[in-house]
DNA sequence: TTGATATTTCCATAATCATCGAATCATGGA
DNA sequence: TCCATGATTCGATGATTATGGAAATATCAA
């Protein structure tokens, strides 16, 4: 994933409509939601959200197909997985940044990438 | 971490400049680069340095520490991670999204957060 | 205090982005 | 074909953001 595509997707989740968008895409799973019910759900006029999807379609967050009127989007988890891949890349120089935490990218709220060493704050 | 402090960071991350040097002070690791490294190296003008620094520290994304004349700015890990945790909560409804991948993020190329089922695309 | 260095603040300009009603397009049933 | 439904595109408006030079602030050394 390159730098462009990784602005374009930062940005496009960078709004209060597209960010709860996406959260509700991933937590929907593949099935995905029809645009409407996202509209809906987030009490926004129908050209709004559609603009909010564009957005989201064109950073390459979401997948959508069609389903006889109804247009469903989807979360394109490998997007997001590539998307943080590029924040964590090559942590601390490749180097152990902290001696008691590895730096390999562990989102785990119980094995964070590494806490900050004390003598840093 | 709440939805408006993620769009701030994410908005933080989304323009050219300041995701470049979010990147470099990941690498960088916790000690750290004055803003003139980051200005000299991106080859950005001072003013506009300091202006995109000010976004970061203001998203909370990155630490900054007085080392004599220099001030030095360090990413924070632990907003990094709280980001990302907000990004993949609760995917798929907590459910098993797919039958062969673990639902629970991990960053790691090898393991990815889990593969779209062929039957979504 | 004087001078040099490192960084930030101020300011005006230009560019990009969000909103939403109205119009348009696509689909499917009667 | 006609109509209803679901969604997108268009267009004007208002708001936010990026830029960089000049001036101001902070630190340190002599």
């Amino acid at each position: 994933m390159e730098a462009t595509a990784v602005i374009k997707a930062l940005g496009a989740l960078a709004q209060e409509h597209r960010l709860a968008v996406f959260r509700l895409l991933v937590q929907a799973g593949p099935e995905g939601l029809p645009a409407g019910a996202l509209a809906e759900a987030l009490g926004v006029p129908a050209s709004s959200m559609s603009f909010h999807l564009a957005q989201l379609a064109h950073a390459g967050l979401v997948l959508q197909r069609r389903q006889s009127r109804s247009i469903i989007y989807s979360a394109d988890y490998g997007a997001m997985n590539l998307l943080m891949g590029y924040l964590t890349e090559n942590c601390c120089g490749g180097a152990s940044c902290a001696p008691d935490a590895a730096c390999p990218p562990v989102l785990s709220p119980a094995k964070p990438l590494h806490s900050p060493r004390k003598d840093v704050a």
